[in-house]
DNA sequence: ATCACACTTGGAGTTAACTCCAAGTCAAGA
DNA sequence: TCTTGACTTGGAGTTAACTCCAAGTGTGAT
């Protein structure tokens, strides 16, 4: 697959793939015989993978120490795992503040509500009198 | 109450907040007889309230419109409420995703356990022949 | 009176994460 | 063969959101 249809498919621009890899946020791409980049399915899955973590929040300088790790074989299993579960630890951490956040929306719209109500009422009452 | 006791109990730097201000993230804030800025409870609880925004997602230029509105006073309320309504929806959206990254890690470390595991059977074995 | 210090302002600098650009290569079609 | 167009690279530019800086001011202690 070539770099336009990639970046189509999920939606990531060419610059963005490239610069991705530059940075080692995706392994290295293998290149065609005329130094073009062919990604294969697996390409493809970490580059899905990697939006999507970022997308959740993962910063960049871990998920490039996850790919390095990823990269060097078998052996790093269980600090690649190490760095997931402290991720997810984080992840929910911030889930958890959202949902407070959410709650204090949803608190001040309410509250809205009842404002906005009271505010007609008192410009009905001109007219009700 | 002046800058730096505002910034250490609502830990945000000086600086920010007197960004957040010139941007119009925060209402002005009163300035005594020397110029110099006097934080009132209220100007607390909007810094607060920015903060506990900002670190939820919401965009500085949608809570910049929604300071300018409050300070037009209460014919502005409706529009107010709009805004909280809408990010809401997009809050709970980026809720909804991260929920389903969560899992997705939950997987993959699931994964790595059962992976790790069987690595170390894999060198068990010679031992046990 | 003068020194230190917490504050003021406008504006410049920084960082992360892209995003764009220029110059060059290669393959395919007119 | 020439042109077109999709790709390559290294490097420069951009944007958001701070963060820092320099020059100046007012207040309180020595």
């Amino acid at each position: 697959m070539m770099i336009a249809e990639v970046s189509e498919k999920l939606d990531i621009s060419q610059d963005t793939l490239r610069y991705y890899e530059r940075i080692g946020l995706l392994p290295r791409v293998n290149r065609n015989q005329s130094g073009i980049r062919d990604y294969s399915e697996e390409d493809c899955r970490w580059i899905e993978f990697i939006k999507c973590m970022r997308s959740a929040g993962l910063p960049i300088d871990v998920l490039i120490e996850y790919v390095r790790l990823f990269q060097q074989g078998d052996e790093t299993m269980e600090a690649r795992k190490e760095i997931l579960i402290e991720q997810r630890k984080q992840l929910l951490k911030r889930m958890e503040d959202m949902q407070e956040t959410l709650e204090r929306l949803e608190y001040k719209i309410a509250s809205y509500e009842e404002k906005v109500v009271k505010a007609e009422q008192t410009l009905k009452k001109p007219e009700e009198v």
